[in-house]
DNA sequence: TTAAAATAAGACAAATTTATCCGAATTAAA
DNA sequence: TTTAATTCGGATAAATTTGTCTTATTTTAA
């Protein structure tokens, strides 16, 4: 469904924000150990969604990623996802035409879109804030 | 969403069975020349689907590719998937963790179960007859 | 029986994604 | 101002996916 990027990235990015909630910036080491990932990769991808504005990072001494408190809930998994992997899952055609056109339909078109839109509509309803308060009550994982 | 050789799969049977219903057998090459795809990498992509008894695969002079007409309407687009792509589309926990599991879920279970059971359904409930059907009456397209 | 027409299979190549490594740039504290 | 702790950026490498090519095998018709 994602790419590995992109999946890193939601991770990483739930792990940050817990953290930035206790005013903690975190280090590629550390998050990529709290999420089961490779630190370098992973380090690449943070990168990307500093790039991006989904996160902050710090250079420096006491340095690292954060995400402004402020902004935690306003960060949708739709953020992350468009950052890394770009708008195809939401706009391209599922048999893998040019472009997705409702003038020119492929034979899953009617369906597809359903299942496309509905996917769009559950990722831009999800915000960071959720997902890290879902770890923190100990309801969800992030790894293993 | 799938990947390109699942999407030449898919365009592929079902420009089998709209020839099928017809009694016509065809080759890589007119396969690839209507559903646009690479000749070679398209007939690796049947042979495959020929293994996993989606379609038949008729050797020597007058043969070609086809699928038994009455089987056409009992190939669900799932089994094209599952034959090529597997079934971690159904399955995969969608931020990546090795598995699924509701006892042990990742933040975006509960919001992206039910995204992936609906792809599930939709894929299990839509067959090659309804979408070839489509195609015949020029409601749908299979390039461009 | 032979020749032609077709799929099967495997080796190879290119492109993309995933992953690693290292030096440069930046920052804060000592 | 120096040093240590950091992120940033680019080069490189490994793995996977996508794509090509060539030869073998099978089948029908002449
Ligand atoms: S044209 Fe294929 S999904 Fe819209
Ligand atoms: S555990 Fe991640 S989707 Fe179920």
């Amino acid at each position: 469904m994602f790419s590995k990027a992109c999946e890193y990235g939601i991770r990483a990015s739930i792990f940050i924000a817990l953290n930035s909630f206790q005013d903690r910036r975190v280090s590629p080491k550390e998050i990529a150990a709290e999420i089961d990932s490779p630190v370098a990769f992973t380090a690449k991808i943070l990168q990307a969604l500093v790039r991006h504005n989904v996160i902050n990072s710090v250079k420096g001494a006491y340095g690292g990623f954060e995400i402004e408190k402020e902004r935690i809930k306003d960060i949708k998994l739709s953020d992350i996802v468009d950052a890394i992997d770009g708008d195809s899952i939401y706009k391209g055609c599922g048999l893998g035409l040019q472009a997705c056109d409702e003038h020119h339909p492929c034979p899953m078109h009617d369906k597809f879109k359903i299942v496309r839109d509905e996917l769009r509509n559950m990722l831009e309803s999800t915000n960071l804030e959720t997902l890290a308060l879902d770890i923190k009550e100990g309801d969800t994982f992030l790894k293993r």
